[in-house]
RNA sequence: GUGGGCGUAGCUCAGCUGGUUAGAGUGCCAGGUUGUGGCCCUGGAGGUCGUGGGUUCGAUCCCCAUCGCUCACCCCA
């Protein structure tokens, strides 16, 4: 038996230079989250299967042939949550957080699981964010969503935003355009390709979207769902978006947009970026008025989005807008035999403790390999304690940058320091 | 699930129509001053050529299978 020495398929391990650059992007989460108004929750990462079958729908992709399901040993069936959505509902739910007239504004972050084929962008663990706002169906809500996706994304600098918008009706005036389109395709199913003739029965508007050329062509003169939605849709929809032009946001309607999962009601969005290739998304999301009730709740509303890490990595990454991390060494610590080993390893704890970067030699190396590393790490000074300096209670203090030397009292380093250099 | 591309050193890749001990760059280690980095020079470590089979006197190279990675379709963030 052969130990597997490779991650499983569709997942990374993410090493120390890049784990800095997601700390960077987490921060800024965590940020803008704070500043609209959003707590973050964090739940569990597997769930009871069938809070994912009821929250996102039998018929979905996702629920169909994309979980990760298993039985614990009590039988339970378990789930990787493959989106985090239908958890925060059932937390939402489950600590009653609907008193009347009350409103939730939650975030999250973390890994989400999928097993599909894994491709650019696009992986079997992979980390979303997303918000959810629950307990109002006014249309400053899902402008307020939609406002703070667009601007945290313009903040990173991504400034050419394709920001997606429509509203795909509710439980009133889905079903009568559903039938009007049904009766526009159904003549014309033998054209379509095979995909689009399965899902004509089971999800008509699922064909508004089909990337297919001749099935684009099938439905250029369908009826559009704007047109014909109820009058409280209608006029949410026209509230929306007069709230977004009012922020100077620059959306476009487009009445094919539609999206995976059956939750959804109302308003719905996309916010793509060009250079992403085929996993174009950087975040989707919608108002989902029938959910919580769905999942065992009291009627509330709720609307939410959840955006993708790995692909905002990719654009931030490709048009280089990730800022310099600087995590080099203030100082290098370079002992020479074992009596500067005993002075320094103490001194650079100490100095680690009064909030400086030290880094020193743990392998006893020569000194010209010391200076090496140090030169490898960035150091910005490097202290050399050998046999003199000992004898003296000295320390040379080496500038990386221009060479200079200084041999300084070792009980003026922190004198020293202070004058020199700037705590990071 | 379907289709394309690719598996040679830690990393990025050469390897001509199959021919001796498989190479480069970079990284790593050591040396070129007795206690001093970057540039330069020298040396060294490191490879079951993804795996298994086949063709052949002989396979990293050709054929088959298999595994893995990757891109795309589908779907999605």
């Amino acid at each position: 038996m052969i130990m597997k020495t490779h991650a499983p398929k569709g997942t990374y391990d993410l090493l120390p230079e890049n784990a800095s650059r997601w700390r960077y992007l987490e921060n800024q989460i965590h940020k803008i989250f704070r500043e609209y108004g959003f707590g973050e929750v964090r739940t569990p990462i597997f769930e009871h299967t069938e809070l994912f079958q009821r929250g996102i729908g039998e018929t979905t992709d996702i629920v169909e042939k994309e979980m990760f399901t298993f039985s614990d040993r009590g039988d339970r069936s378990i789930t990787l949550r493959p989106e985090g959505t239908a958890s925060v509902v059932r937390a939402f739910i489950e600590h009653n957080l609907a008193g009347p007239g009350a409103m939730a504004k939650l975030y999250y972050l973390g890994p989400m699981f999928r097993c599909e084929a894994p491709q650019a962008g696009r992986f079997r663990q992979f980390v979303q964010f997303g918000a959810e706002t629950l307990g109002s169906n006014d249309p400053r809500v899902d402008a307020e969503i939609i406002a703070l996706a667009v601007n945290f994304y313009r903040r990173l600098g991504i400034d050419d935003l394709d920001i997606n918008l429509n509203s795909i009706g509710c439980p009133q005036c889905r079903p009568a355009y559903r039938q009007r389109l049904l009766e526009h395709l159904k003549p014309r199913a033998a054209q379509m390709c095979p995909n689009c003739q399965r899902r004509l029965e089971r999800n008509p508007l699922r064909l508004l979207d089909c990337k297919n050329t001749t099935c684009q062509q099938l439905t250029v003169d369908i009826p559009l769902i704007t047109e014909t939605l109820c009058d409280d849709c209608g006029s949410h929809f026209e509230k929306l978006r007069q709230l977004l032009d009012s922020t100077g946001i620059n959306y476009r309607i487009n009445p094919r947009l539609v999206r995976g999962f059956d939750y959804y009601t109302k308003t719905v969005f996309e916010i793509l970026a060009g250079d992403l290739g085929a996993q174009n998304a950087l975040c989707g999301g919608g108002r989902y008025d029938g959910l919580v009730e769905m999942c065992g709740g009291k009627p509330t509303p709720g609307i939410g989005f959840a955006a993708g890490m790995e692909r905002l990595m990719m654009v931030l990454e490709a048009r280089q807008l990730l800022p310099e991390i600087d995590d080099r060494p203030h100082l290098y610590l370079a002992p020479l035999g074992e009596e500067a080993q005993q002075i320094i390893f103490p001194l650079c704890i100490r100095l680690r403790e009064s909030g400086w970067i030290v880094e020193t030699d743990l392998q006893g190396k020569s000194l010209k390999a010391q200076m090496k590393v140090a030169d490898k790490l960035g150091a910005r000074l490097t202290g050399v304690i050998g046999e003199d300096e000992y004898r003296a209670g000295k320390i040379l203090m080496r500038n990386m940058e221009t060479g200079e030397q200084e041999l300084i009292d070792l009980a003026a380093l922190d004198e020293y320091l202070e004058k020199v250099l700037r705590r990071r």
